[in-house]
This record gives structure tokens, C-alpha cells and sequence, in this order.
RNA sequence: GCCGGGGUAGCUCAGUGGCAGAGCAGCUGAUUCGUAAUCAGCAGGUCGUGGGUUCAACCCCCAUCCCCGGCUCCA
């Protein structure tokens, strides 16, 4: 049986998490229905951190006799413990935490479960002054027993289970701290919170620490510098975006496809002004329901604007500028619109999150039997343009109505259904998020995964009951009558700006060939060579390659390294040989070493515009 | 916004109550070289900004802006 192994730290009994020790005091027909857990499953790894917490908690303890404890679970990639403590925690305590921790795994003391009542867990903490854990046990409702954990001296409250004994922790390491409110609320008392990991091996933990680094060596800021991509600059403002040539091109390059896949699947381009009156949000309902991500408006002889933080009323007002029939439905209009919306200071982030930002948005207009197929088409437009930038992994949501909405039960459920049966269709799994839906209706959330593995959202796909009526807007139907359309929203990268931020880091910087900035770097062994030089990279530009010259009076290998250092996709080097010939034999070199042809110029040009063409 | 850490040359980063530094990048010159760094020289700074303490402030104090790690929220 599996529960011998000794990877086996906890066991789940019917689904729910229990102590390893539950199972001496279980009867044999019960055993059936008991399954180990071990550290490569999720709730394995929740359990196993969640006791690397709690020696966190002890360690700080120890140190720190004055820490309140607050609440330290498990997350996705570590667990964190926030303590009540008077003078911050420095970079220094956290090595010298982390070194009482390994004594503590060392001590190897069995986590000990107790059960007691809330009235003498109540007594327990008052006395210790663990004032949280006091305002954690008023709020636990059910049941009259409370269970508390108990390891080497150190007693927490804690629903469990934990792993047997303090030494089964074979790996762990405190990462951070950060300041976090109690109970997550800005209006409580802000905490001291120390995050760490912790793994079932060394090699483990030493993977996900390289793991770290390589986020850290893809960080778009970093690239975004070093390949000179972009700039933040304070005399423009936080959160405002400056696009250097570098990622210019690469912008327009992405619009480039955008707009002409959105011709091709028949939608409609708009462009919209980037303010407009208060009314028209007042109107939309953005100025009641959106306001704190909104600026203050500005006066304008007398009037009211209001910057744009959505497109969605421009794109409403283009619908309503004629008179539209059933058979003009699906109406799809889409645009490159860039809004403004308010960020606090402190939640900007390089290209992650900004104020200013280019959605990739459409609005469409479809009769209710439209409904299914257009999400189905939309779904599948996603899918391919998120394919062409390498994402072929994804995390689907579908969320549904919450407690605060606007439209009746049975236009929710009918959008719903709509929803749930495209991503059937498609054969998509998905997760349900219930009420997470957005006020005016549900919605579908697709997050992509990098190279790295990690989940970015960036498509959404969003049914809206309340806009249509709000601007009144109708078709006339077969029976001559007006009819109201449903509208859709939906953006496929989300934000321009964050989604290149996305891609800096996807890639690595190392941008496919037709992304890349400068596709070709021409490089010259000697001066006698800048002259046939020039004529190849005139060659290649000609044919729309972006080229770029490196003719300095340098080594070859100098300007090898210098050109793969800025990733660009291919050197061609130009030296006796080829001057000689003519140009007859060009080989190029990827930014790998790894090299290509040799090939005529012709030749080459055919290469380099076929890579260019399939987006490989 | 809040808690903590920061801001010194284009970049990465030393530094100290008493003359502002290094490497890389840049410029100039020499070298004319075949697949990831040739050599030498030069230049580069309101030490984030404003105020204060001091004989003297990059350093100490106050304010402010911006950045970083989080909290909250989201594209």
C-alpha cells in the first residue's frame, strides 16, 4: 500500500485532509476509503507548507517573544506568516529565522493534534496575548471544539492536519517580507508578513529557486532597458508608457496582424476620440459604477470631459449612428482603443500595470440565436492569435452571475449556457468561478501560460445586458418591430502594453523573427569590406527585412557577441569570401551560433521572408 | 493609498560629516583582424527634488516625487 511509502506525510480521507496518525485509530473497513498524500499533489503540498509555516511562527516566536501571531497558510508556491511585531523585520532576521527553523526540523517534534473547546482555546491564547488568534476564534461559528497544534512547546490554532514530526520538512527558505493588512482590509492594522517555500527535497527547492532566477532574468523592466524597448520616465508620469523604436516596431508589427486577421473574420475597424463628455459616462454608468478608476474630469467651455478608461459608449454611439436591421447583425466592431484608467501608486508595474494602455477591444452586436456562434468564433479568433505568439497552454474561466446584477435571471441564464456550450464545443476545459461575473453579465477569462508555466490573463470574452438597454439600443426584426441585440466585449491580448510585457518575459526577449526588432545584423570582417556590405543590407531591406549594420573597425567576434547580446535573430558576416564571390555564397548565423546556407542573396532573402511569413 | 527597502555617470553598482569612484557602454586614436569582449587615451555627475542642521551634507533631519517587494484591485 501506498501509505507505506515514506513519501507519504498525511492521508485524505473521503477528500478531506487528515493526520497521518488518524489511521490507528481507524477500523478496517474505513481504510478503504483513505488515500496518501504526498507532496506532488496540490493538497499534499498545502499541508506540507502549512506545517513549514508553523515552524516559521515557532522560529519567530523564539526570536521575537513580542510577535503576535496573525495567520500563516499555504499558497500556491510557499506559504507566508504575518506577525503583529513592533519594529519591522530586516533582511538579517529573516537568515537568522531561517537558521532557528532548521534547528527546530532538526528537533524533529511530532506535530500533536488537540481538540478543545472554544472556551478553553479562548483561555489558552488570551493568556498567551495572542489577540488574533482570539479575534479568529470568535469567528469560528461552528462546532464547540476548536483543534490546536501543538510542536516542540510551540501551540498554534490550526485546523490541520500537519505532517507527523517537524523533521519531515527536508527543505524549506524564507524568500521575503512585505506588509500585509489583517484580514487583507486597509482599514485594520498592517502586518509584517515573511514569505517562504519549502519543498520535500533539496534539489526541489534548489530548482524553484533557479526557477527565480530565470523570472529575474526575464523581467520585461530589465530586457525592456537593456534591449531598449521601452521607458517609464517621472517627468512623464507613472504608469505612462514610452515606446522606443525597438518596441515600436514590434507594436506596430502585432497591430499590423491584429487589424488584418480582424478584416479577414469580418469585423469592422473604429477609431474613437480619447475624451468625451461626463454625460456619456454618467450615461454608460461608468461615472456611478467605475469612478475610482476614473480621472477628474476637465472643463471645457462649461463642459464636463472625461478622459477615457473604456471604449465600449464610443463603439455604442457608432451602433446607434444608423438605423440597423436583423440582417445587419452580428455587427463587430473593433479597435486598438487606449484608455486611462486610475491606479494607486504603489500597484504600478512596469508594462504589467499601468494607467495608460492600448486595449485590443471589439464590441459585437448579435440577435440571441447569434449568441452561441459568435462566442464559438470568438473563442477560436482567441485561440489563434494567442497561438501565433507561442501560448498553446491555457486556463479557462467561466464566470457566472454574482449577488449584484443588472438584466433578468433568464437572460443570464441564457448568456451562460451560451458560454458553457462554445467551450464545450471547443473542447476547452474549463473551471466554473461562480459570481464572478462582471455586474452587466458573464463572462469567459482565458489565461495564457508562458514558456515558464506561469498563468497570465489576458483574453476575456464578456456578455453585457446592461449597455444595450441603457443607450437603447435595437435592430429592426423580421417582424418590423425593434428588437434588443446582445453585446459581447471582448479583448484578445487585453492590453497592449501588458501583453508585450508578457511577451518580453514569454520569450525571454529572444523575439521570434518576425517580432524581432532588427531581423538581420550585416557585419563586416574589415574596412574593405563596408562597401559589398552595404549592398547586401540594402538588398535585404529592400525586401522589407529589417537590417541592421554593424560596419565598425571591431573584431568579427566582438560584433558576433555585441549582435547575439541584443538577440538578434541572424548575423551575416562579410568578409573576403564573400565579397569575392559576389555575394554568390552567404551564409548568415543564428543568434545560437548555429548557421544557416550558404545561399545566394536571393537565396537568403527567400529564408528569411519565409520565416518571417509563418511567424515560427 | 498603506508597510518595508531604495534613488550616486547611459547601464550595473562601490563609497564617506572634509577633493565624487569602478566596470560596461560612449567618444578619439592605433590595429584591418573569419564566428561571443584588441589595445591606449579622453570625456562623462546639481549624488531624485525642495528645505533644514553644520565651518562643511551625497552622507544627519523634514517634506516631496519616483522605483522595488507586498497588501487591495485588475488589462
Amino acid at each position: 500500500m501506498l501509505l507505506r511509502e515514506n513519501r507519504v506525510f498525511a492521508v485524505a480521507v473521503g477528500g478531506e485532509p487528515k493526520d497521518l496518525s488518524v489511521m490507528g485509530r481507524m477500523g478496517a473497513g474505513e481504510l478503504e476509503d483513505i488515500e496518501g498524500l504526498t507532496f506532488s499533489s496540490t493538497a499534499g503540498k498545502a499541508v506540507y507548507r502549512h506545517s513549514a509555516s508553523h515552524i516559521l511562527a515557532h522560529a519567530v516566536k523564539e526570536l521575537f517573544p513580542d510577535a503576535k501571531l496573525a495567520i500563516g497558510p499555504a499558497t500556491a508556491e510557499g506559504f507566508y506568516y504575518d506577525f503583529d511585531i513592533h519594529v519591522p523585520f530586516t533582511p538579517a532576521d529573516l537568515e537568522a529565522i531561517e537558521k532557528r527553523m532548521l534547528e527546530l526540523i532538526k528537533k524533529n517534534s511530532p506535530f500533536i493534534r488537540k481538540e478543545i473547546s472554544k472556551t478553553e482555546a479562548a483561555e489558552i491564547f488570551g493568556r498567551m496575548g495572542e489577540t488574533y488568534k482570539a479575534e479568529l476564534l470568535q469567528d469560528i461559528a461552528s462546532g464547540e471544539t476548536v483543534s490546536i497544534y501543538e510542536e516542540g512547546g510551540f501551540v498554534d490554532l490550526c485546523r490541520g492536519p500537519h505532517v507527523p514530526n517537524t523533521g519531515r520538512i527536508k527543505a524549506v527558505k524564507l524568500l521575503s517580507i512585505a506588509g500585509a493588512y489583517w484580514r487583507g482590509d486597509e482599514k485594520r492594522k498592517m502586518l509584517q508578513r515573511i514569505y517562504g517555500t519549502a519543498f520535500d527535497s533539496k534539489e526541489e527547492l534548489k530548482k524553484y529557486l533557479e526557477f527565480l532566477e530565470e523570472v529575474k532574468k526575464r523581467d520585461h523592466r530589465k530586457l525592456g532597458r537593456e534591449l531598449d524597448l521601452f521607458s517609464i520616465n517621472e517627468e512623464i508620469g507613472a504608469g505612462l508608457i514610452l515606446w522606443h523604436p525597438n518596441g515600436a516596431i514590434i507594436r506596430k508589427t502585432i497591430e499590423d496582424f491584429w487589424r488584418d486577421e480582424h478584416l479577414k473574420a469580418d469585423y469592422k475597424l473604429l477609431f474613437s476620440p480619447h475624451m468625451a463628455r461626463l454625460d456619456l459616462w454618467r450615461k454608460s454608468g461608468h461615472w456611478d459604477f467605475y469612478r475610482e478608476n476614473m480621472y477628474s474630469p476637465m472643463e471645457v467651455e462649461g463642459m464636463e470631459y472625461e478622459i477615457k478608461p473604456m471604449n465600449c459608449p464610443f463603439h455604442l454611439a457608432v451602433y446607434k449612428s444608423g438605423l440597423k436591421s436583423y440582417r445587419d447583425l452580428p455587427v463587430r466592431y473593433a479597435e486598438l482603443g487606449t484608455v486611462y484608467r486610475f491606479e494607486r501608486s504603489g500597484v504600478l508595474h512596469g508594462l504589467m500595470r499601468v494607467r495608460g494602455f492600448t486595449q485590443d477591444d471589439a464590441h459585437i452586436f448579435a440577435r440571441e440565436d447569434q449568441l452561441e456562434g459568435e462566442i464559438l468564433n470568438i473563442l477560436d479568433f482567441t485561440l489563434f492569435i494567442l497561438n501565433t505568439f507561442g501560448f498553446e497552454e491555457y486556463d479557462v474561466y467561466l464566470s457566472t452571475r454574482p449577488e449584484k446584477y443588472v438584466g433578468s435571471p433568464e437572460n443570464w441564464e441564457l448568456a451562460t449556457k451560451a458560454l458553457r456550450l462554445a467551450l464545450e464545443a471547443k473542447g476547452l476545459k474549463y473551471d466554473i468561478d461562480p459570481g464572478e461575473g462582471v455586474f452587466y453579465g458573464p463572462k469567459i477569462d482565458i489565461k495564457v501560460k508562458d514558456s515558464l508555466g506561469r498563468a497570465w490573463q489576458c483574453s476575456t470574452i464578456q456578455v453585457d445586458f446592461n449597455n444595450p438597454e441603457r443607450f437603447d439600443v435595437s435592430y429592426r426584426g423580421t417582424d418590423g418591430k425593434e428588437h434588443r441585440p446582445i453585446m459581447i466585449h471582448r479583448a484578445l491580448m487585453g492590453s497592449l502594453e501588458r501583453f508585450f510585457g508578457i511577451l518580453i518575459e514569454h520569450y525571454a526577449g529572444d523575439f521570434p523573427l518576425w517580432l524581432a526588432p532588427a531581423q538581420v545584423e550585416v557585419l563586416t570582417i574589415a574596412e574593405r569590406h563596408i562597401e559589398f556590405a552595404g549592398s547586401v543590407s540594402a538588398a535585404l531591406r529592400k525586401e522589407g527585412i529589417r537590417v541592421q549594420e554593424n560596419f565598425e573597425n571591431e573584431k568579427i567576434g566582438y560584433k558576433i557577441r555585441h549582435s547575439a547580446m541584443r538577440k538578434v535573430p541572424y548575423s551575416v558576416i562579410i568578409g573576403d569570401k564573400e565579397t569575392e564571390s559576389g555575394g554568390a555564397a552567404l551564409s548568415a548565423r543564428k543568434k545560437n551560433g548555429e548557421s544557416i546556407g550558404p545561399f545566394p542573396i536571393a537565396g537568403l532573402i527567400d529564408f528569411l521572408t519565409e520565416e518571417i511569413k509563418t511567424r515560427r
